[in-house]
RNA sequence: GCGAGAGUGGCGGAACUGGCAGACGCGCGAGACUUAGGAUCUCGUGGGAAACCGUGGGGGUUCAAGUCCCCCCUCUCGCACCA
């Protein structure tokens, strides 16, 4: 220790500058085809190029980057690339507020962040860098949109909009905010407009049953795409008008339980439904029905958002007949009909679904009770609730020649009768819905569709493409896109019949962009091609993708969407992109409150632990401690660039990792930042004062050294720490518990050299070299640029990053001693150091000597003995 | 409401198939080295004087339960009328 004040200290700054420069003078992360070598493609979720990356960002690529790394060292071919989601709202906002141009303020932000994450020292082959809003990224989106097109995977139809009147524009989701237009505060309304969209639906059952498959996959996430597409088989059944009209004779409905038909008493449309027109014409209360229709249209979204809306509907004067029972059923409009699912018209059945039941209950419509439960306690008149069960011992009632039939029996029987009789059939029924893809937006991939007046829609060639997204645009915020207020844009000829004609001026979905960056990872530089097939066939699947949970419906399910869409145009091989995820949990920081001005800065708040907090402006008590995503507008964001310039991009990302498993939420801390510093010096300290005593060549230590105890002691730490590191992260990633490894070797090591001879014997100075090689290799996928700069001051070549992982002897990680815990009647009293080789006897005889335990027994002979071997003696008395 | 997940010291978190609860880190305490320390090192640190008690609460299975079973409470996330 007296050496301490003549080291040099570590110098986070020089050190990862200089490694830094190395792998990109070196092109250590450069990948290439190598198809002798198992490949490894790892990806993290690319960012929007907002400005600055944030603390998520730091984690989800921390991560992402020891995966890399650790599976480049043991031995695959990575493919680790990175790129920019760079099209998207924020860039024309900032037009608008900044007047700077949305492709200007993006290539900025773009060169920014790309110095921030090379400064964080991550293992990407930048020389694949994809940037969405290029022309060569972009204008495949538009050859793809060509094809799906081509094979009706791309169609128009009307859609509703969220639509400012006051604007006069086209709003997100996110900019509407309760009801209102984020930037004036008018009402939002819907509003009718022709959109294209992308036939999702048609991979609904693949995409459905591809969720099987994803066996590597958090089981949330599946849950949630299978609820998202949400399968239902059931049966479609036409039920005839009592007056049929002249171009209207029955309605169709869906239904997953055809078993309960003689119990529907009457039927509900939905009010969106073009039935309703239909079968309200010229009657009475037609007046009344379109008053409800208007309402609840009008009310409709904001309402959505309540949580329990009250069902309410109005009788529309039709009547259909009940085809089993043959009795002549009301037909209502109802507000719970939803018009995108199913037929848009529904059986009702009130002593069997709740809703129908509250319905009927409020209308004062007849209920019919047809199953009556095991227990056959149900009666008609005098049910306080539907009885839904679908339980086998639940039969039939009323039902006819059905009755006494158990449920599921019921089901399939009356499902035949249907079809036999012609007035129906089997269907499946699925929630998700087509992704409509038009925006009425400027900073996207133009769609390539033209209008002619004679021609209609006229796709534009493929040799035409790329659409180029104009550059010179007015930004208002007001009106129709920029794009359509762009005469040079808008205005073309006909590529059919050369005549004049209008270009499409919506653009694409962001989410298009998202959908196949990681199939253009594998090929970024091709062309003529979007995709070269051998480089896909080398590089997919994704082996491990990395990203935030709130991607696990839309973009996941784009993706794998898109890829099997890719996949049918002959491009890949993939079924499905990513073969394992990995869902990162959020960055939390606390926050403080208080009652005037909401969420404070830290620096806005005075008082201690003791004393309670107070509001540094008004001084009332704040309230402390509450855990939330860093946000701003929470106040509780920590900048990276902050923490990496003070502690460095090791710090940053051990931190990031030994806070919380990587699946977990994390906490900010501080201090535990620090300590994760503190870990790093004290590696750089214990290397640096072994340096001088390292000078022995490399090598395993010879057999005469596995005889001295305390040599056997730190081999079997070194190997130990090996098995625990990998098996760590093999075993789902758990950092956090790879790097409390790596600290207990650390702290080994130091209790190891503390107690050494004043000089060394050569047995030792082998072990210890062997030792702190290994600390080094095992730390390099975590802190890889002092673990470089450790590996050249042990005089290894460059790079540690394409060095062996290490292996372990698990013939040195056995100890030649136990201790075996002795409990009795369950509970701990001693505990015995015994030769690993004894037997049940040898060790139970040694248990009954010891002192403590002697004492519990009495010398009493125990009723039974528990012995677990090399674990634990259990004496029960 | 439905679905999924989680509740462990002062704090973040360990504990793989039931077998020593609290690894590792933070914080805290004591000491060492120091002109000094908010640097560093060493030791200690769940509660309790002890018997004992301790993994959200209550029951159960077991020689043995944080872990398995039943009931309840709280929190987080997702979906919200899907016929």
């Amino acid at each position: 220790m007296t050496k301490q004040n003549e080291l040099q200290p570590y110098d986070h700054r020089r050190i990862e500058e200089r490694w830094q420069a190395y792998w990109e003078r070196e092109q250590t992360f450069a990948a290439q085809e190598i198809p002798a070598k198992p490949k490894y493609y790892c990806l993290e979720m690319f960012p929007y190029p907002s400005g600055r990356i944030h603390m998520g960002h730091v984690r989800n690529y921390a991560i992402g980057d020891v995966i890399a790394r650790y599976k480049r060292m043991r031995g695959f071919n990575v493919l680790h690339p990175m790129g920019w989601d760079s099209f998207g709202l924020p860039a024309e906002n900032a037009a608008i507020a900044k007047g700077v141009h949305p492709y200007r303020w993006t290539t900025d932000n773009i060169a920014y962040m790309r110095s921030q994450l090379r400064q964080m020292g991550l293992s990407y082959d930048w020389t694949r860098e994809v940037t969405t809003c290029e022309p060569d990224y972009y204008r495949w989106n538009q050859w793809f949109f060509l094809k799906m097109y081509e094979r009706g995977l791309a169609f128009r139809k009307q859609s509703a909009v969220n639509w400012c009147p006051s604007c006069d524009t086209v709003l997100a989701n996110e900019q509407v905010e309760e009801g209102r237009c984020w930037r004036c505060d008018s009402v939002v309304v819907q509003k009718e407009l022709e959109q294209w969209f992308f036939r999702i639906t048609a991979y609904a059952d693949e995409l459905l049953q591809g969720c099987d498959r994803l066996t590597n996959w958090p089981a949330r996430v599946l849950t949630m795409q299978r609820n998202w597409v949400g399968k239902s088989e059931g049966v479609e059944v036409d039920f005839p008008l009592a007056d049929p009209l002249p171009d209207l004779t029955a309605v169709r409905i869906f239904t997953t339980r055809p078993d309960t038909i003689f119990g529907a008493t009457f039927m509900s449309l939905a009010p969106e439904s073009p039935l309703v027109e239909c079968v309200i014409a010229g009657r009475t209360q037609a007046a009344a029905v379109r008053e409800f229709v208007a309402r609840v249209s009008q009310q409709d979204r904001l309402m959505r958002l309540a949580a329990d809306r009250e069902k309410e509907g109005v009788f529309t004067g039709a009547y259909a007949v009940n085809p089993f029972t043959k009795a002549r059923i009301p037909i209502w409009v109802a507000n719970f009909v939803l018009y995108e699912y199913g037929t848009g018209a529904i059986m009702a059945v009130p002593a069997h679904d709740q809703r129908d039941f509250e319905f009927a209950t409020k209308y004062h419509i007849p209920i019919k009770l047809v199953i009556q439960n095991p227990e056959k306690t149900l009666q008609e008149t005098h049910l306080d609730r539907a009885y839904e069960e679908q339980d086998g011992e639940a039969c039939l009632v009323n039902s006819d020649r059905f009755s006494g039939l158990p449920v599921l029996q019921a089901t399939r029987r009356i499902t035949d009768a249907i079809e036999e009789q012609g007035i129906g059939r089997r269907t499946i029924k699925y929630r998700l819905r087509d992704w409509g893809v038009s925006r009425q937006r400027y900073w996207g991939t133009p769609i390539p569709m033209i209008y002619c007046d004679a021609c209609g829609i006229v796709p534009v060639p493929e040799s035409d493409l790329p659409v180029l997204l104009p550059i010179d645009v007015p930004f208002t915020g007001k009106g129709a896109s920029p794009l359509a207020q762009a005469p040079s844009f808008v205005h073309v000829r006909c590529p059919a019949c050369g005549k004049p004609a209008r270009r499409e001026t919506d653009t694409m979905d962001t989410f298009v962009d998202s959908s196949w960056y990681f199939l253009r990872y594998c090929s970024p530089h091709a062309d003529r091609v979007p995709i070269d097939q051998q480089a896909s066939g080398y590089w997919m699947p994704v082996d491990q993708y990395v990203g935030g949970i709130e991607h696990a419906v839309l973009h996941l399910l784009y993706a794998r969407f898109f890829t099997k869409a890719i996949r049918d145009l002959g491009l890949t091989k993939a079924d499905e992109p990513f073969q394992s995820l990995l869902t990162q949990g959020m960055v939390c920081k606390e926050t403080y409150r208080c009652p005037t001005h909401e969420w404070l800065f830290p620096s806005e708040v005075v008082g201690t632990d003791q004393d309670g907090f107070h509001c540094a402006t008004c001084g009332r008590p704040v309230e402390k401690g509450r855990v939330e995503k860093m946000s701003k507008s929470k106040k509780n964001v920590v900048d990276p660039e902050h923490l990496i310039t003070t502690y460095g991009a090791d710090t940053a990302r051990l931190f990031s990792l030994f806070a919380a498993p990587p699946e977990k939420d994390l906490e900010w801390s501080d201090s535990g930042v620090e300590g994760s510093y503190r870990f790093l010096n004290r590696v750089w300290r214990l290397m640096a004062e072994l340096q001088p005593d390292l000078s022995t060549p490399a090598g395993v230590p010879n057999d005469q050294s596995t005889t001295v105890p305390r040599v056997q002691d730190l081999r079997r730490l070194t190997h130990r720490t090996m098995k625990r590191v990998t098996d760590d992260i093999e075993r789902e990633f758990q950092f956090n518990t790879a790097i409390a490894a790596l600290m207990e070797f650390v702290n080994g090591l130091y209790k190891f050299t503390a107690e050494r001879d004043a000089v060394a014997q050569s047995s030792e100075a082998a072990a210890l070299r062997e030792a702190v090689q290994t600390l080094i290799l095992l730390l390099a996928p975590f802190a890889p640029h002092a673990a470089e700069e450790l590996w050249a001051m042990l005089g290894g070549t460059p790079s540690v990053a394409t060095q062996p992982w290490p292996h372990y002897d698990p013939t040195l990680i056995l100890s030649d001693r136990l201790t075996i815990p002795i409990q009795v009647n369950g509970k701990l009293r001693s505990k015995i150091d015994v030769p690993a080789d004894w037997t049940e006897e040898q060790v139970l005889a040694q248990a009954r000597q010891d002192e403590k335990i002697a004492e519990w027994l009495q010398g009493k002979a125990p009723r039974k003995v528990i012995y677990v071997e090399k674990k634990l003696v259990n004496f029960v008395v």
